[in-house]
DNA sequence: AAGTGGCTCAACCGCGCTACG
DNA sequence: TCGTAGCGCGGTTGAGCCACT
């Protein structure tokens, strides 16, 4: 037997909320907080469903939900965060402090997603679209860079479901010695599958995957539906014991740059998302809008500084970058908690 | 001024997961 | 172990707005 939905339950209301029952609403949960979504309309005196209510909430009451257009940041990490985790609204809105899954996912479909789709890019893959990208000339450049971006793609799905295997049992063993973790972080953590292990850090496999595949590539050539192209640098890969770490900021130096030119080849003169290796990355207002993802403002201002290096400074930099990008993808704040809790 | 089509986004729906009795 | 309640998530819908003809 299925749950009745929300709707079926004579009597309540439904479609757009009236300013008195925001104010309703709004007064008890100051009041009371919310407790059980359930029972909520009954003592908040709303003919709503508590799933309505719930709703009305996360999505527009709460306090702390900044509302209005997105940043040029806010788009950029929207992006690359959708490369990284799919349709993963809530996991994508934890990284924007005060976007809601729901504002983000419209801002997807209604903005980001068409224009890149416009750019000739696949807005699911985050690939160029083959037919613009054929190669029908023969070029074997164009033919060769198609194969780079479909390796990229491979090592992150291979990366994300070995994390996946790997994760499980280590994330029961981990809950019990650390205690419960709620509900919604438990299912974050089933979905994204990256639980930090203390004893092997989990960048390795994916570090592993990328080196297998795309870091044997120098001096690639990344081209768009336009028929432009980007030359990708010579490849930082070095075979010491920082190799593996090597590896790995060659191919997210890759990646970056390839949703770098996302925004270059969208742009006509003077659109706004023309950010490429900009320092406006860092601008003062937006300072931390972005919780525990600063990678590509270290590394653009690397590439830009010091491009086919490794070493001193910047090693420790890269370190500090991948770590980063490892808490982005396990969604807790570098150095900190290895636990994602939601709005982490 | 009226009609039309496209766009936006708040709200809803249905499913999956976890907790609990 | 099973059934149910409750919640959160991603996908979808549709009312309202706006630009264009």
């Amino acid at each position: 037997m299925g749950r009745s939905p929300c709707s079926d339950t004579n009597g309540l209301k439904r479609g757009p909320w009236t300013p008195e029952e925001d104010q309703k609403l709004l007064d008890y949960i100051k009041k009371h907080g919310h407790g059980s979504w359930r029972s909520l309309p009954e003592k908040a005196d709303l003919q709503r469903c508590g799933k309505s209510c719930r709703l009305r909430w996360t999505n527009y009451l709460r306090p702390d939900i900044k509302r209005g257009k997105f940043s040029l940041h806010e788009e950029r990490t929207i992006i690359q965060l959708h490369a990284l985790l799919g349709n993963r609204w809530s996991a994508i809105a934890a990284h924007l402090p005060k976007r809601t899954d729901n504002e983000i996912k419209n801002y997807w479909n209604t903005h980001i997603k068409k224009r890149l789709a416009r750019m000739g890019i696949d807005p699911t893959t985050h690939r160029p679209k083959i037919p613009s990208l054929a190669s029908a000339d023969g070029d074997p450049k164009k033919a060769s860079n198609l194969s780079h971006m479909a390796q990229w793609e491979n090592a992150r799905l291979e990366a994300e479901a070995r994390l996946v295997r790997e994760s499980k049992p280590k994330q029961n063993d981990q809950q019990k010695s650390e205690g419960p973790v709620s509900v919604s972080a438990n299912k974050q953590l089933n979905r994204m599958a990256t639980t930090y292990t203390s004893t092997r850090p989990r960048c390795l496999d994916i570090l592993k995957a990328w080196e297998s595949t795309i870091c044997n590539i120098n001096g690639s050539i990344i081209s768009f539906g336009d028929g432009s192209y980007l030359e990708s640098p010579p490849s930082i890969l070095q075979f010491s014991e920082d190799r593996q770490q090597a590896a790995a900021m060659s191919s997210l130096e890759n990646m970056n740059k390839n949703l770098d030119f996302v925004y270059d080849a969208g742009g006509s003169a003077g659109d706004a998302w023309n950010i490429v290796g900009s320092s406006s990355v860092n601008n003062a207002g937006d300072e931390n809008f972005i919780e525990g993802f600063s990678c590509d403002y270290h590394m653009n201002n690397n590439n830009n500084n010091n491009n086919n290096n490794i070493g001193g400074d910047q090693e420790s930099s890269n370190n500090y970058c991948w770590n980063e990008l490892i808490s982005v993808v396990e969604c807790r704040q570098p150095n900190t908690t290895p636990f994602y809790t939601r709005g982490c």
